[in-house]
DNA sequence: CATTCGTGGCG
DNA sequence: TCGCCAAGAAT
């Protein structure tokens, strides 16, 4: 309690807050979502850059924008369009709430959104982080933001202990943002911190020559800039085997919609069932023909395809099939459809099953070759 | 509180 | 090749 009240007298506050907000105003990157005030916009931005960088999200937010203009136009938009234009950028429910949200906004209010952090909450996708951020950036109110970069800056410049996750030290994170915001320019005060930790308080190799707020910096004071934050401890990845149906008709291909929650909800998918590594190919037509509800013949294996993401070790085994009779619809899926690869295009796709679909025609399964 | 949800860049 | 992580939220 003796540090709390230490870290958060004034003349210390002060000594943060001032530096890094006017460093900011002479170093700030040029991104495209500070060229504008429109909360719709900044929103978007907010939500693309979760656990997204800059540079990926840049192109997204620009083509997003041009597409969707307004909130009543992505409100009115089908799923499936939004879903498309995310294609690739991945944790794909950030498109399905952004969409939900919108029509929230637009039959709720009006069209206008909620100006508060704390009306902003009650929005799908919109959490603590999210709020704080359009609420200060857009709005101008004075609240708290906590990311990964704030996180970071903050537990160096007052040496906060504790993992990530501990309850004790977020509370803290978010009491010392809170006290720091109060005051001119809390938006452009809360993108500082941020700003700060993505271009100067960096994960490695930190620039503290560089830094605007070195000497109220009590890691640095301490020689322990570069063992804080300490690492996330992360559970090691998952292995998951899926067998995709590669089934080729007419210059179609087979494919279906998954279900709206879990692994690349609502996306589309070559249909794919979940199998042991290593499964004989006709046990694999066995378990995608009881998935499509017809019978499925094994042709050959054309190709794997491996993915490694956060949680999981992503294995896609491509099975050509065929069959007598061809699905068009059936329970394990949301949706099936035959489409030409032009069309399987505009389709909302993962990043993951557009390799498979790229390995797929890359063997030439469309094409019209005798043997 | 722990787990789950994608992808790309970087050393 | 591999581990780490990036403007987090939902369950």
């Amino acid at each position: 309690m003796t540090l709390e009240v230490f870290a958060l007298e004034a003349g210390r506050l002060a000594a943060i807050r001032a530096p890094l907000l006017a460093w900011y105003g002479r170093e700030k990157r040029d991104l495209p979502w500070r060229r504008t005030s429109d909360p719709y916009a900044i929103w978007l931005s907010e939500v693309m850059l979760q656990q997204t960088q800059v540079s990926t999200v840049i192109p997204y937010w620009e083509r997003f924008l041009a597409r969707f203009p307004s909130v009543q136009a992505l409100a009115a938009a089908p799923l499936d369009d939004v879903l498309a234009a995310w294609r690739g950028l991945g944790y794909y429910s950030r498109a399905r709430n952004l969409h939900r949200a919108a029509q929230e906004v637009v039959a709720h209010f009006g069209g206008r959104f909620p100006s508060t952090a704390k009306a902003l909450l009650t929005l799908p996708g919109f959490g603590r982080y999210t709020a704080g951020a359009v609420a200060s950036i857009a709005f101008g109110e004075e609240a708290p933001l906590v990311d990964g970069n704030v996180a970071r800056v903050l537990s160096r410049l007052f040496v906060v202990e504790g993992l990530p996750g501990d309850k004790a030290r977020e509370a803290r994170l978010w009491t010392l943002a809170s006290a720091l915001v109060k005051g001119e320019r809390p938006g452009d005060f809360n993108q500082a911190l941020m700003e700060h930790g993505a271009t100067v308080c960096r994960p490695e190799r930190p620039l503290c020559l560089l830094c605007p707020v070195r000497g109220a910096c009590l890691a640095h004071q301490a020689g322990r800039v570069s063992e804080l934050p300490p690492a996330k401890v992360r559970a090691p990845p998952k292995r998951l085997t899926l067998a995709l149906a590669v089934w080729p008709h007419e210059g179609t291909l087979l494919f279906a919609r998954r279900a709206e929650k879990g692994l690349f909800g609502g996306l589309w998918e070559l249909p794919a069932v979940e199998v042991e590594p290593s499964t004989p190919d006709e046990e694999a037509a066995l378990r995608l023909s009881e998935a499509l509800e017809v019978p499925v013949t094994a042709l050959d294996a054309i190709g794997t395809v491996k993915r490694q993401l956060t949680h999981r070790a992503l294995t896609l085994y491509l099975l050509r099939v065929t069959g007598p009779h061809r699905p068009s619809r059936a329970k394990a899926f949301h949706e099936l459809r035959w489409c030409t690869p032009a069309q399987a295009a505009e389709l909302g796709m993962s990043t993951a099953m557009q390799r498979a679909l790229d390995a797929a025609l890359a063997r030439g399964v469309l094409l019209n070759v005798a043997g």
